[in-house]
DNA sequence: ATACAATGTAGAGTAAACTCTATGTCAAGA
DNA sequence: TCTTGACATAGAGTTTACTCTACATTGTAT
């Protein structure tokens, strides 16, 4: 299948501005047709999630630019692109545990919260 | 103890500009010496700490003041600081399941890579 | 033929959170 | 006394990632 930007839009929910940008950045290059209106395809549609996943765990658009650039050169890049991810993982881990921990001392100062609370409604 | 803001930005790691900044924004309120130089408190010290916990996750700016702000009235805002750390505390449970989610993925997808690189260089 | 909705480009504007610059004050050491 | 160096304020500039505006084309329904 192909799509129009607009239908693209609606499918990605990314803005009809958003994906002009980001083509701009070089990170998706969809075909265009005779009259110079892009065409997204299926693929474009997985890469776009992607690239939606590889944004959400905090990876900014210069290193994703970097990424999408590799990819376009083919197989001969997968060893570096494995290699990106294998670090962006390490770091999400990271990331992860670091909010754990915030999470644990959130909620103990909640717990000391619902105790003072206690205390002064009774005091 | 008291501390002059370059004492205080050593023991944050927060800049000195980004200390005005908060000030401006009404996060921090130091007392000032009899020069009008900032004096920051150990009571300073531990708010700031658990305003960059609020930052490192995901809380804006704006909201930071608000619960700054209700600090600020005292123990009649109990509740109602309680109610936001509450609510934000379930966000970033929601965050970290995410993340969490994605993590799974990525780690497919090296995975998907590991073999197709080993396919490739046996070819 | 014409209106109109979707699309195209180029470039300006926005929001958040800093970060820096210009300029001035002030206490302490040479 | 003079000169640093830390600090003060006000306001400009930066970065990231969009988001919007202005204006030109194009495809389709009337």
């Amino acid at each position: 299948m192909e799509y129009s930007i607009g239908e693209f839009s609606r499918l990605t929910n990314l803005g009809i501005h958003t994906l002009r940008y980001y083509e701009h950045e070089n990170l998706i290059m969809p075909k265009r047709n005779s009259s110079n209106r892009r065409c997204y395809s299926d693929k474009d549609l997985a890469w776009v999630e992607f690239i939606k996943r590889l944004k959400d765990t905090g990876m900014p658009i210069k290193e994703i630019q970097r990424y999408a650039e590799l990819r376009a050169k083919g197989d001969l890049t997968l060893n570096e692109r494995m290699e990106m991810l294998t670090v962006h993982c390490e770091s999400l881990n990271e990331q992860i545990k670091v909010l754990q921990e915030h999470m644990a001392k959130l909620d103990d100062k909640i717990d000391f919260y619902r105790q003072k609370i206690e205390r002064t409604s009774k005091g």
